[in-house]
DNA sequence: TAGGTTCTACGACACAACGTCGTACCCCCG
DNA sequence: CGGGGGTACGACGTTGTGTCGTAGAACCTA
């Protein structure tokens, strides 16, 4: 299940629908070219397209103006991304590169503290379902 | 400190390097195009001096047959490419894409008691000079 | 029902990045 | 001098992205 990358004008339209659920292109249109020339219209449409064929979203067509959702979480395409780094550069596994992380400081406390406590929550011993 | 990505072919390249340090464009050559018309000399050069104006490889010209090495470990570069992702994606923070891996049971037992050992090796009370 | 308004669908274009090759040129050795 | 290494780099085809424009369906409303 290759995770293809978005570039950045569709990354910026999946933003705003991972914001708010259905929406029509129009809507999509003014949030992100806010003083908008109506030209953008079409760039817009264009993008929904082309993220559809890449399975990104899908359209409701039932009414006019078609609503428009992702079909793919923002926490699914993030780690997709993450589980591609690491298949590209690490086999897979991502120890290496946090490890590296560490060892460079560039970790927070609190974000070290935030992954303890994410792994301990999911000790085998613990307490899953 | 925006690290670019690398495409496929300046990857595989890096590869190499990262494999064994410094050499020579025809010794990189021959491992990446083994049965190789010597056309491609041109295009591993190419690629070369291109890495090279990114920033990821250095070469000496001590002798007549230049000799490259990588200026970013693999790990670096690595590490940098994650960091770049938490930031498009979650604010700079990791915890959010390592969240949905385990929630998905993306991640191996023993990967999971990997990424736990390197926390608590280093815990803030812990082990580091 | 005619005319305007909204919408979709998509062809077209400019621009950049990649991978590739070819050619010009350099240097040294026999 | 002639070659066989080597480097440097211009140029090209392809592909992806962001952009726009236009053709035409659908709808409202007087």
């Amino acid at each position: 299940m290759e995770q293809a990358p978005l570039a950045n004008a569709e990354l910026a339209l999946m933003e705003q629908l991972w914001i708010e659920q259905p929406r029509t292109a129009r809507e999509l249109r003014e949030s992100l070219y806010p003083n908008a020339a109506k030209a953008q219209h079409g760039t817009v449409q264009r993008l929904l397209q082309r993220l559809e064929e890449k399975g990104f979203v899908e359209h409701d067509t039932s009414l006019t103006a078609h609503q428009f959702k992702a079909r793919v979480t923002k926490q699914a395409y993030a780690s997709g991304q993450l589980e591609n780094l690491t298949e590209r550069l690490s086999g897979g596994s991502l120890a290496p590169l946090i490890t590296h992380l560490i060892q460079e400081r560039r970790l927070s406390k609190t974000e070290l503290a935030k992954l303890r406590k994410l792994l301990d929550a999911h000790r085998p011993s613990g307490g899953k379902p």
